[in-house]
DNA sequence: GAAAATCTTGCAATGTTTTGCAATTATTTT
DNA sequence: AAAATAATTGCAAAACATTGCAAGATTTTC
């Protein structure tokens, strides 16, 4: 049995049950317990669990990261946002995947634009809740913690029935080659469902995700109409990607 | 069970109650009172609660800054919600409509507790969002701006699907004769279809709304298997209701 | 491809933490 | 003031953690 496997299993013990006792680990995986306390260790100081005398626990309330990680970049979202709102028509129907450089938008977008607004992301729905102009529909379904986005079959079905005008897809990595990926299966296949459910396909990215890639792809480039970046149109940066896709 | 556990229980116990008798928690949690007050004292010592002769108490009993009129009527939402979460079974499907007493039964589940939660709301699901054990299933459909849930057809088809065990319905008002009404039709819709998808159907209902009734009707009296108010059983006010309805 | 270096794992000896009990002291209640 | 309840202290048994070590597996290096 591999080390790696063994945390998997601690992880998801850990998911599912908030705690784990290390005798209980040693026992199911037939490891000794000096192993099984070796593995929490480590996932302690990777940051993936707290270690606590006789096994683990959750980190459980620890969502807060979520905002405070990404503050740094967020001058940097701003001003994607905003070249990203200037796409927008009055009486559109927009598709808004979840992310933080979205959610952004969704601050941004000005409360006298008449627009309807599709999203599975619950801060962005709540975002948009104070603007009187834009009609909400929420994509409903169970909720991923982590992303804080309904993922699953229902959303997927809920899409099927949509065009909507023009979706903005937060994405994880953007490669000339490798195309548009994603770590997690069911976000891609979410990701999958928005594009098909949408005439035009804005992908906002700040920088550091361009030329990356991640275990599952979403599409290739050029199922992407418009790629807008903090960045100016001619950074040499975006140079292996203006034969296929706008840039702003 | 961990010791990172008891407290967990613990401060679960102070947020809820503002306070805890130590022989209250170590009968709960069926360790010796000797356990609990070094759990005290460690929580104590990092600032979670105040320790006091007999057990514990919050530290934030008087940061509360809502409006005095508003905390009145908190209040009673909070002796409902309670009662409320009593009928909580673990692996139970709960269906929760929107309205602010329900809100305060979102709050206080406790993180412990695992349950998958229905909800139209968008408060709730974000409430409920930080709770590890807490599968969060949105009805997704478009956003009503006033109640924060969503209605119309979408939510209707979602919950045709559904069977929960247990509906928490918040209510505007309920008469004896004429029912529980509403003044916004849409809102009825979705609660006559919340009430087909349930087992048992508990309305959580502060005294103020009993004996009144609005435009639209979504029920009889005799549709509710369980009316919870701030009240006791044996208040004059609820002896109309007894018969056909139980009442807590 | 063989040797060296590194990593992984279980074991044993030793050290630490946790927990319940009992005796004593302090606090609250009547 | 007496009785009841709770807190403190010291203690011992059990559970858990740490450390160093050695055998085996894996990777690196030449």
């Amino acid at each position: 049995m591999l080390k790696e496997e063994r945390h998997q299993v601690i992880l998801n013990e850990v998911r599912i049950h908030n705690k784990v006792l290390l005798t209980d680990i040693a026992e199911l995986l037939k490891v000794s317990p000096d192993t099984v306390r070796r593995d929490i260790k480590e996932l302690h100081d990777a940051n993936k669990l707290k270690r606590v005398h006789g096994g683990a626990i959750s980190l459980g309330f620890n969502h807060y990261n979520y905002a405070n990680r990404e503050i740094y970049s967020l001058e940097k979202k701003s001003k994607i946002a905003e070249k990203g709102i200037s796409l927008l028509k009055e009486g559109q129907v927009v598709l808004l995947s979840g992310g933080t450089t979205n959610l952004e938008l969704a601050r941004l977008i000005p409360p006298y634009l008449k627009i309807t607004c599709f999203t599975p992301s619950l801060p962005i729905a709540v975002q948009l809740l104070p603007k009187p102009n834009i009609e909400i529909i929420f994509i409903g379904g169970r909720i991923n913690k982590d992303s804080q986005i309904t993922i699953g079959g229902g959303p997927l079905a809920a899409l099927s029935e949509l065009k909507a005008d023009i979706c903005f897809l937060g994405v994880n990595s953007i490669h000339p080659s490798d195309g548009v990926t994603e770590f997690d299966w069911e976000i891609v296949q979410l990701k999958k469902a928005m594009i098909k459910a949408s005439k035009k396909v804005v992908v906002p990215s700040i920088s550091e995700k361009i030329n990356s890639a991640q275990r599952y792809k979403i599409c290739d480039v050029d199922a992407i109409d418009l790629l807008i970046t903090e960045l100016d149109k001619k950074d040499p940066l975006l140079q292996s990607y203006g034969k296929n896709i706008g840039l702003m």
